[in-house]
Formats: C-alpha cells, sequence, structure tokens
RNA sequence: GGGCGAUUAGCUCAGUUGGUUAGAGCGCCGCUCUGAUAAGGCGGAGGUCCGUGGUUCGAAUCCACGAUCGCCCA
C-alpha cells in the first residue's frame, strides 16, 4: 500500500534535483501558446484546502495542456493590498479602530502590512509546491507594485477622459468598525439572519390634536434623524378610537373612525419623535413603494440613514440630517445621545420614547440585514462622498463582451449576466489605509487633477518627492502637485482604491500591455522590489499572451475578479479578458457542513498533506463535479485511497512478473507487435478508447469526466484483463507482458495532471529507458478505438456477471465446476466461449435459446403510441400469461397480434437450472453434479488450500514445493496430479501423511 | 420582497426525448473468490421519488399550486 505523504515527498525532492519543471518549459518552448491567467490569492494566510481546490485545478490543466505541448507562462499572483490584509494587521497589533491605527503610524502600519504579504506570499509557495503545483516561483506578481498601481493609474485616467469617474454624494451601505463603506459587490452574501429590534411609534400630528401617526422601523437609532412620514397614496388609513393613524389593510380587523386615502394626508405635519436633538418640520410625503404587508403602511423616513430615504429628500426637498461619524457614533450636537455608538443609542432611545409616552409596542423582530463581509459588523447607512465609475455606457459592451466567453458550467455565464444587468456604478473608494492610492488631485479650483504614472507625479510633485518611500499612503500623502489649470498646489484625495482594482489590471499589467520596452524586472517595483524577479514585458508580449485561453476561479468570483477583469478589460479593449472560465461551488465539509475554525471541522493544508497526501487531495478536487459543493474530509480520501490501490496493486503485480521473466520495456510504449491474444487486442482498444474518453473529459475542462473514464477503464483492466490473464503471466508470455505495459504506460500518462506524484513514482519503476518523468512524455497518440471489439467484451462481461449472479442463487460455490451455461441474448459474446467457460466453471458454453418458461412483456414505448387506452387490456393478458405464441417471433394477446419487436421475451428458471437475465441477455446454468465433476470441485478445493499454505509460510511466487498429502486423496492424485502439481509449483506430491508442504 | 435551482435508499448522488421491476458509490448484513489478498466478485435489507391536483394508455420525469432547503439580487 502506497504510503503517499513519504512518496510525495520523495518525489518532490527529485524534481527539485532534477530541474523537472524547467526540462518540461524547455522541451515546449515556442510550442503553441495556452495563455493562462492565475487569480491572485490573498496573501495574508497560510494555504487553506479551500485555496488547494482552485490550485488544483489550475495545475491539472496546466499540466495536460504541457503534455499537448503547449507553451505557457505559469505566472502565479499574490494579492497584497486592501481590507484584508489590514485587518489580519490590525488583529496581529491589537488595534480595533482607524484612530488607534493612525495613533500607531501610517508608516509602520504599512511596514507591517507589508510584513505580512511577505510572509504569507512564502507560506502559500511552500504549500503550493506541496501540492504539486508547478509554477514559476520567484517570477510571481505582487499587487502593491509600483507598476502594478501605475497600470491602475492609466486606467483611472481613461475612465476620467471618457468621463465616466465622478464624485458620487449618496447613501451607502458602512461598516462602523472598519469606517468605510461598502461597495455592492462586497455586500453580496453579507445578509445574515438576524433579531433586531421592533418597535411601533407614535408621532403626534400637529393640527390634529390627540391624533397621531404610527410607523414601524427596526433601527432605532434612525430615529433622531427623522424627517418625514410616508405614506401610499392609493392605500386607504383608517384612525383607530385612540386616535391612532394606521394603514386599514395592515389591520384589518381593527374598527376604525375615520378612513381616508394616503394621498389626502399628504402634507400633514407632525411631532418629531426627538425635536430637542435636531429641529426640523416634520411631513408626510407620499411614496408608491410603501409595503402594506409589514408594519403600519406608515414609513419613517430619515434621508441621512437609508439611500431610499435619501433618494425621496431630493424629490421632496427634505433635509437631510446625519447622526453618526465615520465610526457609527452620534456627533456632539445630539445631545445625551452623542458619542454612543448605534448600538448603544437604541437602548437608550427607546427608554425615552417608553418616557415620552411615544412607544406603542418594542419587540424584536427576525430578519436579513447585511453585516461586514471582513469583521461582521452589522452594516448601517451613511451619507458619504465616494468615487464612482460611471456603468452606463459599459454596461451593454460588458455584457456583449461576455457572451463571447465559455462558461464551465454554463449557468456560471448566465449568473454574470445577471450580475451585468444589475450593476450599480462601480464604488471605487475606501477610506482606508492599506491599498492602492487613487491618483485624485481635486483642486479648488474646480479642476479634477488625475495622475497616471509615477513619471508624471515626479514631474508636477510640489514637494515631498524624497521622502515617498512607496506610491503609497502615508508617503504620497505628502506630495502636492500643481493644479494643470490654476497651477496652484493641490492635494491627492484620501481614499485608497477598492482592491478588486488591484487584480482586475492583472491582464494588462503582468502582459505589459502597451509597454514600448521589455524592462528586466521590471515587475519588482515599490512594495514588491526583492520579492520577485518577474520582468514588465512589452505590447508585443501581450498581443501574444491577451486574452486568456482559460481561467479558473470560485463561483464568488463572478462579480469579484471575473468581474473587475471584465470591466477593466472593456474598458481597455472593448473584449472579454478570457475565452473560457472553469467556476466551481463550495467546499463544505464531508458532511456537509460550512468549515468553521470555531465548529473544530476545519481542516489544515499540512494536516491534509501528512495524513491523506496530496495525490488524495487533488483526487477529491478533481472528481468533484463543479456545479456542486464539495464534501471534503478524510473520510472520502480514505476511500480514495482504496479506489487508488487497484492501480497500484496492477503496477506492482506487472513488476513482479516482469521481473521474474527479466522483461524489459522499450520505449516509446506504442502497440505490441507479434502474436497478440483477443484479449490484448481488446486491452489496446480499450486503453484508447480511456485516453480518447480523458482527452474529451481535459477538453471540456471536466477533470470529473476524466476520473470517471478511468474508474471504468481500471474495472475492465484490473477485473477483467490481468484476471483473464493470470496464468500467462505466470507462464511469463512475453506479449501479454507488453501488453499490459503499453496499457500501464498510457494510463500513468493520462492520470498525471490529476495526481502528479504517484504517476511519477510508479512511471519511474515502470519505465526504465523512457523520458524519465512522466511529465516529460508528453499525451499519447492513440488510433480511433475499435468499438465492435469493445461490445464484444462488454458483452461476455455482462454474460459472466449473470452467471455469477445464477451461481449465487444456487448455492453452488465456484470451486465446484458445472457441466454447462446456455446464453440467449448475446451474441457478440460467441466468440469468447471458453473464455466464458473458465470464468464461470462450467465445460461447456451453449449460444442457444435458454429452455425454460416463457415471459412476455409489452414493448411500450412502442406499443403504447399504437395501441394508446388498448394497451392496458394487452398488458394484463401477457402478465396473466394468456397469450400464444405464433410463427416467426409473434405474439397474439387479448385480441392484439403483436410482432416481435413489440415485445420483450424472457426466461424464467426450470428445475435443475439457475437462471439470471438482464437488458435481454438470460443465463442457464445446469446444476446437475456427477462423480467427475465432485472430483474436479475436490481438487481446486485442494488447490486453494495449498496455496493459502504457501503465502501463510512467506513463500515467494516461484518457490516449488513438496506437496504432501494424506493417502485418501489417492484417487485425486491419480487423475488430477499433474493439474494440482501445476497448480501449485509442487516437483513431487506424497501420500503418507497430512496435509503439508515442504520447500523443494 | 424578486429571480434561479434543488428535494430520489441510512449518507452522497445518477436517472436520457415521459415507458416495463427507479439505479450507483459508501455504510450495514450474508455469501463467495483466493498467484492484486488490509483487495476483488455476487447477493440482501433499505424508497409514499417533498405534498396536492392536472395532462397522458403510462409521470421520479411535463404543467399548476403549496411546503422545505440552497444560491443570487434587493
Amino acid at each position: 500500500m502506497p504510503d503517499h505523504p513519504a512518496l510525495e515527498e520523495e518525489i518532490l525532492a527529485w524534481w527539485e534535483q532534477e530541474g523537472t519543471f524547467q526540462k518540461l518549459r524547455e522541451q515546449n518552448a515556442g510550442g503553441p501558446i495556452f495563455s493562462f491567467f492565475d487569480g491572485p490569492v490573498t496573501a495574508n494566510k497560510t494555504l487553506g484546502v479551500h485555496t488547494a481546490w482552485g490550485r488544483t485545478l489550475k495545475d491539472a490543466f496546466q499540466r495536460y495542456k504541457a503534455l499537448r505541448g503547449f507553451d505557457q507562462r505559469y505566472q502565479n499572483g499574490f494579492d497584497c493590498q486592501g481590507l484584508w490584509v489590514e485587518v489580519g494587521v490590525e488583529r496581529e497589533l491589537g488595534l480595533n479602530s482607524k484612530p488607534e491605527i493612525e495613533e500607531f503610524g501610517l508608516e509602520e502600519f504599512a511596514r507591517k502590512c507589508r510584513d505580512l504579504v511577505v510572509w504569507s506570499a512564502d507560506e502559500l509557495t511552500k504549500g503550493s509546491k506541496r501540492l504539486g503545483q508547478w509554477m514559476d516561483w520567484g517570477n510571481d506578481y505582487f499587487t502593491f507594485s509600483d507598476t502594478n498601481i501605475e497600470y491602475i493609474w492609466r486606467f483611472l485616467a481613461i475612465v476620467h477622459e471618457r468621463d465616466w469617474l465622478y464624485l458620487g454624494h449618496r447613501s451607502t451601505e458602512w461598516c462602523p468598525r472598519c469606517g468605510t463603506s461598502i461597495s455592492a459587490h462586497e455586500l453580496v452574501g453579507s445578509y445574515v439572519e438576524r433579531a433586531d429590534p421592533s418597535l411601533y411609534v407614535r408621532f403626534p400630528l400637529k393640527e390634529r390634536a390627540g391624533e397621531s401617526l404610527v410607523i414601524w422601523t427596526t433601527t432605532p437609532w434612525t430615529l433622531p434623524a427623522n424627517v418625514a412620514a410616508a405614506v401610499n397614496p392609493e392605500a386607504e388609513y383608517g384612525r383607530r378610537s385612540n386616535g391612532e393613524w394606521v394603514a386599514v389593510a395592515c389591520y384589518p380587523d381593527d374598527e376604525f373612525m375615520e378612513r381616508t386615502t394616503g394621498a389626502q394626508m399628504v402634507g400633514w405635519e407632525y411631532e418629531g419623535p426627538f425635536d430637542e436633538l435636531a429641529s426640523v418640520k416634520h411631513r408626510v410625503i407620499p411614496w408608491d413603494d410603501v409595503s402594506l404587508e409589514e408594519g403600519t403602511g406608515i414609513v419613517h423616513i430619515a434621508p441621512g440613514c437609508g439611500s431610499e430615504d435619501f433618494e425621496l429628500s431630493h424629490v421632496h426637498d427634505l433635509p437631510v440630517v446625519m447622526p453618526v461619524d465615520e465610526a457609527g457614533r452620534f456627533y456632539d450636537d445630539f445631545g445625551w445621545l452623542h458619542g454612543m455608538s448605534t448600538v448603544e443609542a437604541a437602548e437608550q432611545i427607546i427608554g425615552a420614547l417608553e418616557g415620552k409616552g411615544r412607544l406603542v409596542e418594542a419587540g424584536l423582530h427576525t430578519h436579513r440585514y447585511p453585516e461586514c463581509w471582513r469583521c461582521h459588523t452589522p452594516l448601517i447607512f451613511r451619507i458619504a462622498d465616494d468615487w464612482f465609475i460611471s456603468v452606463r455606457d459599459l454596461r451593454q459592451p460588458m455584457r456583449t463582451a461576455n457572451e463571447d466567453v465559455a462558461w464551465t458550467p454554463e449557468y456560471m455565464g448566465k449568473r454574470m449576466d445577471d450580475w451585468l444587468v444589475n450593476m450599480g456604478d462601480w464604488n471605487i473608494s475606501r477610506r482606508r489605509y492599506y491599498g492602492l492610492p487613487l491618483p485624485f488631485y481635486p483642486c479648488p479650483c474646480g479642476h479634477l487633477n488625475v495622475i497616471r504614472s509615477r513619471a508624471e507625479l515626479e514631474e508636477r510633485a510640489v514637494s515631498g518627492l524624497d521622502q515617498l518611500e512607496e506610491l503609497r499612503r502615508p508617503w504620497i500623502d505628502r506630495v502636492p502637485i500643481r493644479c494643470e489649470q490654476c497651477n496652484e498646489p493641490v492635494e491627492r484625495v484620501k481614499e485608497v482604491g477598492d482592491v478588486w482594482l488591484d487584480a482586475g489590471i492583472v491582464p494588462f499589467s503582468t502582459l505589459g500591455w502597451e509597454n514600448p520596452e521589455w524592462k528586466p524586472e521590471g515587475y519588482a517595483t515599490g512594495a514588491a522590489r526583492g520579492l520577485t524577479r518577474a520582468d514588465l514585458p512589452d505590447h508585443a508580449y501581450w498581443e501574444q499572451w491577451f486574452p486568456a485561453d482559460w481561467v479558473t476561479e470560485m463561483r464568488e468570483q463572478i462579480r469579484l475578479w471575473f468581474y473587475s477583469q471584465l470591466f477593466m478589460s472593456v474598458v481597455l479593449t472593448g473584449r472579454a479578458p478570457f475565452r473560457q472560465v472553469l467556476g466551481y461551488e463550495k467546499m463544505l465539509d464531508e458532511r456537509g457542513h460550512e468549515m468553521h475554525g470555531s465548529q473544530g471541522n476545519m481542516i489544515e493544508a499540512t494536516d491534509a498533506f501528512a495524513r491523506m497526501g496530496a495525490d488524495v487531495m487533488r483526487w477529491q478536487y478533481c472528481a468533484q463535479p463543479p456545479n456542486q459543493n464539495l464534501l471534503f474530509g478524510f473520510g472520502p480520501a480514505e476511500q480514495i485511497k482504496r479506489e487508488l490501490l487497484t492501480l497500484w496493486n496492477s503496477v506492482v503485480f506487472f513488476i513482479s512478473y516482469a521481473n521474474i521473466e527479466s522483461f524489459c520495456p522499450t520505449w516509446p510504449a506504442v502497440v505490441p507487435r507479434g502474436e497478440l491474444a483477443p484479449l490484448d487486442h481488446w486491452l489496446v482498444e480499450r486503453t484508447h478508447a480511456f485516453v480518447r474518453e480523458a482527452e474529451a473529459g481535459y477538453e471540456a475542462f471536466m477533470t470529473v469526466d476524466v476520473i470517471h473514464a478511468y474508474e471504468a477503464y481500471v474495472d475492465d483492466l484490473s477485473n477483467w484483463y490481468i484476471r483473464r490473464s493470470r496464468r500467462r503471466f505466470w507462464n511469463g508470455e512475453r506479449v501479454a507482458l507488453e501488453t499490459l505495459w503499453y496499457a500501464l504506460a498510457q494510463t500513468l500518462r493520462v492520470l498525471s495532471p490529476v495526481m502528479p506524484f504517484l504517476t511519477e513514482h510508479l512511471w519511474r519503476n515502470l519505465v526504465p529507458n523512457g523520458p524519465e518523468s512522466v511529465h516529460l512524455a508528453s499525451w499519447p497518440e492513440v488510433t480511433e478505438p475499435d468499438t465492435a471489439l469493445l461490445d464484444e467484451i462488454a458483452d461476455v462481461r455482462r454474460v459472466v456477471t449473470l452467471a455469477h449472479q445464477a451461481r449465487a442463487t444456487s448455492g453452488l460455490k465456484l470451486r465446484q465446476p458445472l457441466r454447462r451455461l446456455v446464453v440467449e441474448g448475446a451474441n457478440g459474446a460467441e466468440a469468447h466461449a471458453d473464455e466464458i467457460a473458465d470464468e464461470v466453471r462450467v465445460k461447456e458454453v451453449t449460444f442457444d435459446r435458454v429452455d425454460a418458461e416463457l415471459h412476455v412483456k409489452p414493448n411500450l414505448p412502442v406499443l403504447g403510441p399504437r395501441l394508446g387506452k388498448e394497451l392496458r387490456a394487452v398488458q394484463q393478458a401477457l402478465q396473466a400469461g394468456e397469450f400464444e405464441e405464433l410463427d416467426d417471433g409473434c405474439f397474439r394477446a387479448a385480441g392484439h397480434e403483436l410482432a416481435p419487436d413489440e415485445v420483450i421475451v424472457e426466461r424464467g428458471g426450470r428445475e435443475g437450472s439457475a437462471v439470471a437475465s438482464a437488458d435481454g441477455v438470460t443465463v442457464a446454468l445446469e446444476l446437475g453434479l456427477d462423480d467427475e465433476l465432485l472430483l474436479e470441485g475436490r481438487g481446486y478445493d485442494l488447490i486453494r488450500r495449498v496455496n493459502s499454505l504457501r503465502r501463510d509460510e512467506g513463500l515467494d511466487l516461484t518457490d516449488r514445493i513438496v506437496l504432501t498429502l494424506p493417502k485418501t486423496e489417492s484417487e485425486l492424485v491419480e487423475r488430477h496430479g499433474d493439474w494440482i502439481k501445476d497448480e501449485v509449483l509442487a516437483v513431487e506430491i506424497r501420500l503418507d501423511g497430512s496435509l503439508r508442504i515442504d520447500k523443494a
């Protein structure tokens, strides 16, 4: 049994020592191009089993394409900026807010962020190598390089030139802990079920003494910012006896003193809940979207705290009250609430409303509410100034570009289109520190300066260049430039860019788009200096490698990396940056639960490497249909190990007999020449069929198809070819060895992309004088398989399976030979009667009508359309046996004549035989025994016992023995002595004692 | 609230244009093979195909409504 981890470590060392990957690249240099872009992995952690899934798919297909001779780039990428990195460092330093970070110092904070990236990049590299991923390690791209930043600057400058860039003043989802707005694509999936306060609050009406509006809210903290109450103008409202106005539809059982329409209520003025804190006029406004399914039908409007509310403020000219600051705390002018968080304020506000007698009801309400994807803080709405890219002119071109992309699974392409249809303007700014510095310099003169390169920055800088450590906060903030309009010094905005800008620009920044001259190590700039040797290629190179032939990432990347790449590519080139995409679903634990560190079901990659090994992990990933969640774990790993044992044992079997025969195969692996047995021919064709099936799987980017093809194939190889051919191997038949070697060598080549270690290990044992590595052996070229021959053996296997079933029902063991097997309906198997006889252990196999009871069933797909309602009567007659057999295979039942193709005829067992049937094939095993058969059965028993003894005593396969038997076996020895000697490798049989064996 | 998808054996999933006794792998039990042997083969138990109606000679499959779950968008 293979020790996967040990074997893998050994292969890794050997690859390293031999420079196998280098040799592969040299071998394929100048070949046709297969362009793959690696989506940058966030460098803030070690390698996880989730990430290893994607890395495995990337590696498997790059290896497959390499076998087919494609030249590839193999550039790995690290994502190095943004909240992921910042939050990691914050945690490490024990900081928990923006003021604390600023107090800590932005220079040092930036250096700490870089340290984290450097550490993580190293860890991820180590893990990926252990996984077997072949990349050009050391030539990685880092998104925090100046080069990447400058490419994004150029992109933004182009966006600005086209007039798509604007500063938006709007209500956005805001994380109070991170102190920044959250953009739409970061919001997805962040809605969680949670319980919030549910308040019904009374707003007293000014002109109608004793009357009030009742509103419902789940965000008490927004009440101090209330400026209006919205009603549905079409709806009917009613006044209860206690003076409270609500929508009639919301309280169908209540009695109302007075009724009116929403439209009539518009303009009513009321007292706000906290007029002492923010003094504004409050009035009723109409709003068609007011729902009557929830709450009271009267909606509390706070334009400073909600996006629809904010929109309404424009329509109705309402004041905008902003109650909380960046950190989600009430501003000082909110009296007793000042400094409180929205959560703290909620309790105070509920108490205060109760004190004023304004609270109708307070409870809890469970609903879906967005929280921060990074720190899980519930989001609030704030009015903020953010930088946006307008998608008005881009939506259609992006949808059109996406139509040229082949998505696997297909529905993911539709998902992308849905996303594009619904996408809002791209909010590209974040009020954070460690990120792309947005190159925007808005001048008080009204001109927006957008810098497009480091050179331009240096040229226009007023001061601060000498301290510019990196193109990054805080250093870059100290470099004011001269406004190109008024020539006055102007400062950069403080915001950094959305990380998806960093990743989306990769197809341009790493390939040298519009770069006039190739720069050696030109990517190793800024923070990336010293971390990579990556060159900045020239534009001709970009032309060659853009767009990608293929990319793969998990499904979430549709709205993230796939989206930002597509966005930037459509802006810069008008087309999609990739031709084919493979997406895959989520990873869960083996019981189908989300993996969480806190629940103890998280599997560390290092554990997985140590306990199951990289090949088994890779098998688990590759066997997974990409449209379903992967249930990953050690349980499935055990099953895979057992499954892989078949291939291992087959190779071990081959090598044992090859050694015995001193058989040394010769490269190249070509179809064996000479006297091939029918079984050898079949294995060759079967192997070719497998190669073709696997090829189709790889070409469709479906490793699961490759694995399914393999599973069927390896069963044929081991449970048919090897089992049927064992005797030929014992006899050292050369052509059998050649054929098996050929099949195994092709199998290893086909599987090597999925399972690079085990195939390599077996290859080194199996192919002594061919390519030193299976990965250098190229893809097997095979001819079109002979399907007629394949079908024939498929028939044979069907017959054998049925015969084994019949055996099982008969109660006679396989060791007891029988006289005859009759087969009906598998004509392809006729040429293989001898093999069947041997497998089933019968003296004779005949192909004939099985002499047994007749069962006739209607062939429904044929008869249904012809007979319609009459079918039922025919069906019942046939089942009851009320039918007449006519000549030439026709039947008559219930007054209808049935042609041979309209019925299915099966035969059941008679006394003295065991019958089994399936799919139109019937076999009947004749069970009669005679003395001769019984004696032979004893012979098989004896052979089995002796061979067990051989194994128990640890004899080698080729050791000869002297067999001693009791005298009672004399008849057996007399009749079958030679046969027995042959089967147990006995040179002599003695009849003078109890059963024992001695090494001869 | 809107859109998409799912619901089949203890678990994970197949199930072709509607067609005969609804399958596979794993697990469990029994049998079997013994020169791959901590493997291989055969069988068994285990199903209200989510529910209700409809179309049809015939529905796991098509249609409608409902339930539950997941995903996506608000």
